[in-house]
DNA sequence: AATATATGTAACCATATAGGAACATATTAG
DNA sequence: CTAATATGTTCCTATATGGTTACATATATT
């Protein structure tokens, strides 16, 4: 497998929705490891190998309070995917655009 | 594996950076099968496989010209990720006026 | 010190994914 | 009709992924 640059550990890491929900949850503000589980249906290691996946990705910051875990959302490696989606918003505007003048009949 | 829903597809279909790639070739115009293997590393039918998940996930649309077949980019797919993105966007603007902050020394 | 708690890691499994070579199918050219 | 062309599909392989249970490690409690 290619050498996974930094940029595509980003997409990947959103790919799952497990992790966007994780994402979605880190919203809310910090939690540790525990806490974090407790609001999946997966045990806790796997929810632990999800939040590794976003660490490698730099979406989530680990701070280590005696023996748990904090985690916090970092969303600036979002901006990787935000400027990606950058370069196609003109071609969906255009999209419905003509979706639209379709429908007026021209 | 869940049901995957239609949200879901799209944000698996661009995870992977050889479609991410035939997205950005495909922005140029459209262009047939052959063409546009030509234009990447992988075999014919690797990049043939591709573009089924693109078609699956709507981003790509295919138009059939005698033997030919001529794929586009649909873009609309893409305000699902954009729309969810945006729920972070006002996240990592605080995220950078912070850092500004600290640079600035307050 | 001994026990309990919080959490990651290892080992293992099933399935998904990416890729290639060979084959099937459809359409056009001669 | 037959050959050539364009393209998808099948089959197979290797690796990645997501998940679980059992185990290891670190820190707190008593």
């Amino acid at each position: 497998m290619a050498p996974a640059r930094s940029g595509n550990t980003v997409f990947r890491a959103i790919a799952d929705p497990t992790r966007r929900a994780i994402l979605d949850r880190l919203r809310a503000g910090p939690v540790n490891a525990g806490a974090l589980a407790a609001d999946f249906r997966q045990s806790r290691p796997a929810i632990s190998k999800h939040v590794r996946v976003l660490k490698e990705a730099r979406l989530v910051t680990e701070t280590r309070l005696g023996r748990e875990r904090l985690y916090a959302i970092d969303p600036v490696p979002l901006q990787n995917v935000a400027g990606w989606l950058e370069g196609y918003r003109s071609f969906w505007q255009t999209s419905l655009d003509r979706l639209k003048r379709n429908l007026e009949g021209t």
